[in-house]
RNA sequence: GUCCCCUUCGUCUAGUGGCCCAGGACACUGGGUUUUCAUCCCAGCAACAGGGGUUCGACUCCCCUAGGGGACGCCA
């Protein structure tokens, strides 16, 4: 049997760097044991889903070299590889689990679990269902489910003995089944969570291997107890540790860039991330730092992976992606260069944007820099302002940030009418609003449009820039933050 | 709170009972090369969380404590 390995993203936001983490050692595992690679799209949460989402996961993994030998776009035999379009296949199969009884279907109202995990976290136990629809008789359910009174598919759990499994990376792992929920397998608007999707899918697809994050480690049993109700073999499971915060927190948006294309943006080589994350929890036998794919791929081998979460050192990147630049021949390092600052319609733009504004070809590159450069560390002063307060720029720059995450389409036009949209919530006057914007994107407060500039630079350097511009003028406290949120709903209400 | 996982320099790590009064790398500090800077070279700083066992011998095995992290969703 070939080895089959897979990547499971949802295409719910910026492609995360844990993806990129657990698709290296899913490919270079499948690869070297001459097996194939795969990539499936976790689609099932109807309301997460965010269109460019998807396509965003192609680009990042294509510019990395982590690409798959059977996915959506290119089809494979286990197809299709997007779960939303995979939905008879688990209707057929859930069946088969309610048959056997090792699910249920559970009526329960949202305000009874409110309220029943309320009072087990006040009890001090364990939060889980009670299983209270268990005692439904299952002919009794069918004929309810029929009449269309809405419900949810739960799984079965065992309430004594434990899950014993082995983890690749840390050896056995002992679970009590009295701490594992009777998970949701089917919501009630008929979708499959991801626990029931992936698990099917994974069987199906014939996936053998599976490196992905620790914190699905608690879920294993809920996974193995699928399987089991199936009589199929389960993929042997190796928890990578997670990516952390310099506080030693999970990586997170909030205090981390997470977001690939920020990198990517940044100017870092994909030999270089791809180099870095593969130190991340795993070791060269000779100790080596920096490695080729290749070199990589010959190499790897799970028993020298670490169940300890590494924090991610952006400067030990860097001192990295400064090997690889010197390494490369001129030759390439300006194509590649050149293609980072002006590839696709960059240059065009670019050009446009700036011959209206400039008499001599020396004054075309001073106004470029924040574009295709780091802008200038900000200080309190550089947000004077004869309208705003330093308070009111930050509160701007906060909420200009939340309004941006919800943009869907990162263009010109979709940027302006969201800022502008904001700053008439804010009753702002617009060339006030966008003051402390400009200062946050471009370090000054006249610069080249702000929406090109905006688009031009990407979702992720924009959000950082700001994001630091915040903590220039002092940062948000917690006792802020609360007051913020509060704000800013009454606002978009 | 409950359960699970983790614990070597600030950070990434080597180390699978004696080779370790713990090695490498980043960062930092000092020095050298260099018209400056960077690169490069050399040197320095700096860690086995604590306590019990097991053993002739523990960074390595076991237990406890402490600390950190994760999970506890009709999200993945």
């Amino acid at each position: 049997m070939s080895v089959r390995t897979r990547l499971a993203p949802s295409p719910t936001g910026d492609p995360h760097l844990g993806s990129a983490y657990a698709a290296l050692f899913n490919r270079a595992f499948a690869h070297q044991n001459g097996g194939e690679f795969i990539l499936r799209i976790e689609d099932t949460d109807q309301t997460r889903n965010r269109a460019e989402s998807e396509s965003a996961i192609f680009d990042v993994l294509r510019w990395l070299g982590l690409d798959w030998d059977e996915g959506p776009d290119i089809g494979g035999e286990c197809g299709p590889y997007r779960q939303s379009e995979r939905l008879a296949i688990y209707k057929e199969h859930m069946e088969q689990l309610l048959a056997s009884g090792g699910a249920f279907r559970c009526f329960c109202t949202k305000e009874r679990l409110d309220e029943m995990r309320r009072q087990q976290i006040q009890a001090g136990k364990t939060s889980k269902y009670d299983g209270k629809c268990l005692t439904v008789d299952p002919a009794e359910a069918e004929e309810r489910a029929a009449r269309g009174e809405p419900h949810v598919i739960r799984l079965r759990v065992p309430e004594e003995g434990e899950c014993r499994f082995v983890d690749g990376v840390r050896g056995d792992v002992t679970i009590p089944w009295s701490q594992v929920d009777m998970q949701v397998l089917i919501k009630s608007d008929g979708f499959p969570t991801y626990h029931f999707a992936s698990t099917v899918d994974d069987h199906l697809m014939g996936i053998t291997h599976i490196f992905r994050g620790e914190e699905w480690i608690n879920s294993f049993p809920k996974h193995q107890l699928i399987y089991q109700n199936f009589g199929w073999d389960m993929p042997k499971h190796y928890h990578l540790p997670l990516l952390r915060n310099p506080d030693q927190s999970k990586m997170s948006k909030r205090k981390n860039a997470t977001s690939i294309n920020y990198y990517r943006r940044c100017g870092f080589l994909r030999e270089s991330l791809l180099n870095y994350l593969a130190t991340m929890g795993w070791s060269m036998p000779e100790e080596r730092e920096k490695f080729s794919m290749d070199e990589f791929y010959a190499d790897f081998t799970p028993n020298r992976l670490s169940p300890r979460g590494p924090v991610f050192d952006i400067e030990k990147l860097s001192w990295l992606n400064g090997l690889y630049i010197r390494e490369l021949s001129s030759e390439e390092l300006k194509a590649r260069v050149f293609d980072w600052a002006f590839g696709g319609e960059r240059l065009d733009r670019l050009v446009s944007l700036v011959r209206e504004r400039s008499e001599r070809f020396d004054d075309l590159f001073p106004k470029v820099d924040y574009i295709l450069g780091d802008r200038v560390d900000l200080t309190e002063q550089d947000f004077e302002h004869k309208k705003l307060e330093l308070s009111d720029s930050k509160k701007v720059l906060e909420f200009v940030n939340r309004a941006l995450g919800e943009v869907e389409q990162w263009n010109r036009d979709s940027l302006y009418e969201s800022l502008n949209q904001l700053a008439g919530l804010m009753n702002v006057k617009f060339k006030d609003f966008l003051f402390p914007v400009f200062v946050a994107i471009s370090g000054r407060s006249v610069t080249l449009p702000l929406f090109d500039s905006l688009e031009l630079l990407e979702r992720d350097i924009v959000t950082i820039r700001i994001r630091s511009a915040i903590e220039a003028l002092g940062g948000i406290s917690n006792k802020e933050r609360k007051r913020l949120d509060k704000e800013w709903r009454t606002l978009v209400d």
